[in-house]
DNA sequence: AATTGATTTAACCAAATAGTCAAACTAATT
DNA sequence: AATTAGTTTGACTATTTGGTTAAATCAATT
């Protein structure tokens, strides 16, 4: 029961699950279409070539993995709440996609041509988010004063456990998969207290 | 006026350039050939394939991301001397090769399977690491006592700038290399204090 | 000068790659 | 039933890939 335009987007969600997995450059057009049950030629009918699937995909990656922070440290909510919304949702957003994280920090890194061009057609102003947390910052008992220090922090702290995931589950959790989830969950409240008791003052 | 051995030597460096900027897919035995300026045919008389190669870059390079906390945090420096030289040092291997960070995940990420191998290799002792830091967080001062979370958040505050450079560079530096280099040693200051108005109690 | 061993190269191979194309299939319309 | 337009496939191509091999070059020793 397939709706009609079923095997355009099946292939394009067969596609983002290898390309964020193996790459672009560890992914051929054999292995999607294998994966998605098809004929090679199917893609190429579809989307004209590799890179324009590709583009496709990751344009849509990028911009869930950029967060989207205005739209939360925008509204009036004390800053406690704000933080842990940011982090409630951000890594929810990478436990359901864990390859996200080093899919598109590795492809930005090997060709960052196009970062312009997909941060405006991803609609996000960093120039307001950055004023907007400069403000924030702005009170008496806050300590840290650096909007891009903040951020950079904030969001480091969210992703840097799924980026080097492998890694630390084999060094700290015995490679136990669950374990390492557990770790996950419990590390959303830890990062927002981490974060409010570094901001601000002694 | 090389020395005797230089040709292997200077394989080995050139294949670390290329591999850790464009992974291992994305690197041919053609442009390291290239790059090193010498015939193909060179790299198989000397490393048999490119797995072998490869292997050998890896193994290098993993060693270099590993941070040998260990060294550092059994020693009697005070809590935030052992910090800051940890930070330091840190830094200061990734500003000296960029490409690390994301090398390292991306190609664990894509193939964890020789990972423990690696560990072992490298003379790594997670479970001591863990434990040492363990002890030192069990100060009557210290806030924050698992140190899983504490040793994630320390390695990724130094690492995710890295990894994350060309999108942090782009959209809260317009894209000005020099202004995200000073931010990163800046940063090293910043990641210390940070830890430490953390890890203490109000 | 001749020999020997290690180094370096050019020519080659089989497999995999992205991409093309005409033919076959499907489903709706006349 | 015939036509038509969109969909799907298998066969094909040109290029690139990792890898091999035999010949050429080089450097030291006799």
């Amino acid at each position: 029961m397939k709706p009609k335009t079923s095997t355009e987007d099946h292939i394009l969600d067969t596609a983002r699950e290898v390309f964020t997995h193996y790459g672009y450059d560890g992914t051929s057009m054999q292995m999607i279409a294998d994966r998605a049950g098809i004929n090679k030629s199917l893609l190429h009918y579809y989307y004209r070539s590799k890179e324009k699937l590709f583009g496709q995909v990751f344009s849509r990656v990028f911009s869930q993995f950029i967060p989207h922070v205005g739209v939360i440290f925008m509204s009036d909510m004390p800053l406690e709440e704000k933080i842990r919304t940011f982090v409630d949702r951000y890594i929810d957003v990478f436990l359901a996609n864990p390859y996200i994280p080093i899919f598109v920090m590795q492809e930005l890194s090997k060709n960052p041509q196009h970062l312009a061009e997909l941060i405006r057609e991803a609609g996000i102003h960093p120039e307001l988010m950055i004023g907007n947390i400069s403000l924030m910052l702005n009170g008496e008992h806050i300590r840290m004063k650096d909007p891009r220090q903040f951020l950079v922090n904030l969001i480091g702290l969210c992703v840097f456990p799924f980026a080097a995931r492998p890694l630390i589950q084999r060094m700290m959790f015995d490679n136990d998969r669950e374990a390492y989830d557990r770790f996950l969950v419990e590390r959303k409240e830890e990062v927002v207290t981490f974060m409010l008791n570094a901001i601000q003052k002694a």
